[in-house]
DNA sequence: CCATCCCGCCAATAA
DNA sequence: TTATTGGCGGGATGG
């Protein structure tokens, strides 16, 4: 149902849609996944639901809900059910995987250690539900954590989502290296040399995929690396080394949201014809009406937050940071549903909450 | 050109 | 069986 797509029938005469892929982007969804479902009460959230309310194909909360689990804000609950765990349990998920990663590293005594973190089941956090061992005979391996097998013929839960993502993230939090590339990351993380072509290819198909998502929320940031100006990842996300307790300060920018509606490009009124059904009855979570003013931040009279490539504004400074707010809010998404309108007051309350609830405390540049 | 990565087919898995 | 999950890679988009 809802086979939505660049579709420009209908009518010959309006503005035919131009398509913004970046309007479709992993990113962009994952900041309104964030803002939806980071409110106040929310718990349970239904994979149908999501899909419905962001306005995508199943398959795209999948992707979504996968790395969001990976690095602790999800938790799956049960089948179409997820638990929303919230930004305080990240600093918690990403230590577990900074001692799991060190912990299955380390193989030779040799100083350089290129690890090939592989197979790890769910993270626990303690506080979970525990699942009785109901373990059957017909599942022959249930058991078996550590010593990477080399002959994966595991299942294709190796492969998934998730734990590319806790890999990907493990390079991070357990190695030197501070700039990553994709084609690095991938060939690190699929070990041993048996591809040479498609394999990375689709490997870094997926990093792609897992990085868009981190960067919209800020963990990680694309540079050009100064000299090979190849491009790559940095980590900015919270790191530990807090003794004991951590600074719960400032954390990445400071925030300047203007959520001035902007659009991509050519606007797409367009858009109007899937409106056929037009249910905004609240589909499962009941809508409390909860305080939507924007109350506590006054949206700074900011000019065009452009979005990537920072293109001489108006802004004398060079130095600016993208926040999501502003990103989301560049890039009109079409999804329909009106509940969108709200994320946008919400993308700043959202934004205030991650800030306190998790101290990130990567000192990244502040412009001012 | 090449880096990015969306779309959705269709196969594993779960109910 | 059907429904849910989600690898996987073609090929379009954007630079």
């Amino acid at each position: 149902m809802a086979l939505r797509s660049a579709d420009m029938s209908t009518e010959s005469g309006s503005k035919y849609t131009p398509y913004c892929r970046k309007q479709k982007s992993l990113g962009l969804l994952c900041s309104n996944f964030l803002s939806l479902y980071n409110r106040d009460g929310v718990e349970s959230i239904g994979l149908d639901d999501a899909a419905t309310r962001l306005g995508v194909e199943r398959r795209r909360i999948y992707d979504i809900v996968n790395v969001l689990e990976s690095v602790g804000i999800l938790a799956r609950k049960a089948k179409n059910r997820y638990t929303w765990k919230g930004f305080q349990a990240i600093p918690k998920a990403l230590q577990d995987l900074k001692n799991e990663g060190l912990k299955e590293n380390c193989h030779g005594a040799d100083g350089n250690c290129s690890e090939k973190v592989s197979d790890d089941d769910e993270d626990e956090t303690y506080s979970d539900t525990n699942n009785l061992s109901q373990n059957n005979k017909s599942n022959p391996n249930s058991f078996r954590k550590l010593s990477e097998p080399k002959k994966s013929g595991d299942n294709r839960k190796e492969k998934s989502l998730g734990l590319l993502t806790q890999n990907f993230v493990k390079l991070f939090l357990c190695t030197d290296m501070e700039l990553i590339s994709l084609d690095d990351a991938a060939k690190l993380l699929l070990g041993d040399g048996k591809h040479t072509s498609m394999t990375t290819r689709t490997k870094v198909r997926r990093l792609y995929d897992i990085a868009n998502v981190l960067s919209s929320m800020k963990f990680i940031e694309k540079i050009h690396h100064p000299e090979t100006r190849k491009p790559a990842f940095r980590w900015l996300g919270l790191q530990e080394n807090g003794p004991a307790n951590e600074s719960k300060k400032r954390v990445f920018g400071t925030d300047l949201t203007n959520s001035t509606l902007k659009r991509c490009k050519v606007d797409g009124n367009a858009e109007l014809q899937l409106q056929k059904q037009v249910k905004h009855q609240s589909s499962e979570n009941e809508v409390d009406t909860s305080r939507t003013s924007a109350k506590s931040f006054q949206f700074g009279p900011f000019a065009p937050v452009n979005v990537p490539k920072v293109e001489a504004s108006g802004n004398g400074k060079p130095k600016q940071v993208i926040d999501w707010e502003s990103l989301a809010s560049t890039y009109r998404p079409q999804y329909h549903n009106q509940a969108l309108r709200d994320l946008f007051s919400h993308y700043v309350e959202a934004w205030k909450s991650w800030c306190s609830e998790v101290a990130g405390k990567k000192p990244i540049q502040l412009m001012s």
